[in-house]
DNA sequence: GAACCGACAACTGTCAACAATTAATGCCGA
DNA sequence: TCGGCATTAATTGTTGACAGTTGTCGGTTC
């Protein structure tokens, strides 16, 4: 039985559920526990967490507007499904406030930040090298992550990590193509040298460009597989009530 | 008594309650009914819309979520206090995504879109010329929303409106300087340029640059304020708990 | 007069229950 | 055997109630 705070004996509120259950199905979201287009039952999910049925539904109401979660009436909850279309336009998005947080961040990044930056940079040409795939991943997420965080600009530190969740969402995952390693590192460093010259508009330039890279490369991954597919075509089944159950 | 379907007789699960509690304390924030630090007494507000407080707090989740509402444990919600840093924060973010929805709209908008925009700037010069700031603001939000909309961007369209919802709760209101109007206009008729001539970069420079000059101009008022107001300093008391009731 | 203290009221966080609705099951006939 | 149709089971949306916490008010002490 889950309890607020870990176990302290009974009932003393020092913290609400809520949170808890929305970080723990965001969690199964991540780890593909749930995936797109799933329902969500509530009273399972409130029996196996050990609570009732109301904190859960705050808590996915709160995805809801996040966008993890969709509701329909009478039907309840279901996780989220994102089309082609709200893919793409996730990467436009993502691109414009990376750029953002670049330009931002020239004006302020210390030189320990520099340094972050720097050693995440040979840590994934190492990666490269390996080449472990996974690992680069990891630190590619984390040199993403940490460039927004050098913006301090709180809301976009908030933000740009729920479009990345929800473009998770997306059917397929995983979409590093080994290929890309190398270049997409390259720019890396293009982008340390911008902002390590306080160049914000280059700087945002770059980042720009760096992220429309990776939406020109999911659009080359889908052009692939609807090749191989056999062409689901705009009538794709794939957003019929395929996996309500 | 508030019914999910307007007055259906009774009890038809045809709408659920939740979205409209959420646009009725979206509407009581906007029209300044609810003021930022002010508590939500959920009791109370439930009474008063004819329900119970299930809804009203899953509501009110939502609502905490697109950042329009704070939770404390055991107190409950309330309708958030943007900082000064956060409003300028928030000018920046606003100021990238509106480049971005430039750059997308600049390549595919019509020319009928084109005509409502340009018909807007001349409906501004007119409110100019009267002059009557309540239209041109109006007009000014108008012409904003729709170079969102052209962009076809949907999350794009859905989350812009929300960071101008969460710049309003900063404490001051209608921020428009009157020697403001005619510079602004004049960077709208700019904007249209670019766009007419599906100059991406050059709308999202100058859509930028636009935002950044209302970012300019707020950052003015403050300074006037902070200089009349007794200078409240980093300390300001107004982030104390003073309107908690 | 101000700080402290304790009872009381107000309110939140959570739960269990109920009616409406949707999904599942089994029965029936062709 | 397979597709309708009524019946049953599951599930949601909402409600009212309860325990725990916060806030209030008067009295008391220094």
């Amino acid at each position: 039985m889950l309890r607020p705070a870990a176990n302290p004996a009974r009932t003393p509120r020092t913290a609400s559920f809520v949170p808890l259950i929305q970080r723990e199905i965001e969690r199964m979201i991540g780890t593909g526990e749930l995936t797109g287009g799933t329902r969500i039952n509530e009273s399972t999910l409130a029996l196996r967490l050990g609570i009732s049925r109301g904190p859960v539904r705050e808590a996915c109401r709160a995805l809801e507007q996040i966008g993890l979660l969709r509701s329909e009436l009478n039907r309840g909850f279901f996780v989220r499904e994102v089309s082609t279309k709200e893919a793409l336009d996730l990467y436009d998005i993502r691109a414009g406030l990376f750029g953002t947080a670049g330009r931002l961040a020239a004006a302020i990044i210390t030189t320990v930040q520099l340094r972050g930056l720097g050693e995440l940079i040979a840590q994934m040409d190492a990666a490269i090298e390996a080449p472990d795939i996974a690992t680069f991943y990891t630190l590619n997420n984390e040199f993403h992550r940490q460039v927004v965080v050098a913006s301090d600009n709180d809301k976009l530190i908030e933000l740009y990590p729920l479009l990345e969740a929800e473009l998770h969402l997306f059917r397929r995952r995983g979409l590093v193509l080994p290929g890309s390693m190398r270049t997409s590192n390259d720019e890396h460093k293009a982008i340390l040298d911008a902002l390590r010259q306080s160049d914000g508009t280059g700087a945002a330039r770059l980042l720009e460009r760096h992220i429309l890279a990776g939406k020109a490369r999911f659009l080359r991954t889908l052009e692939d597989d609807s090749a191989t597919e056999a062409r689901p075509g705009p009538l794709d089944p794939r957003h019929s009530r395929s996996k309500d159950r």
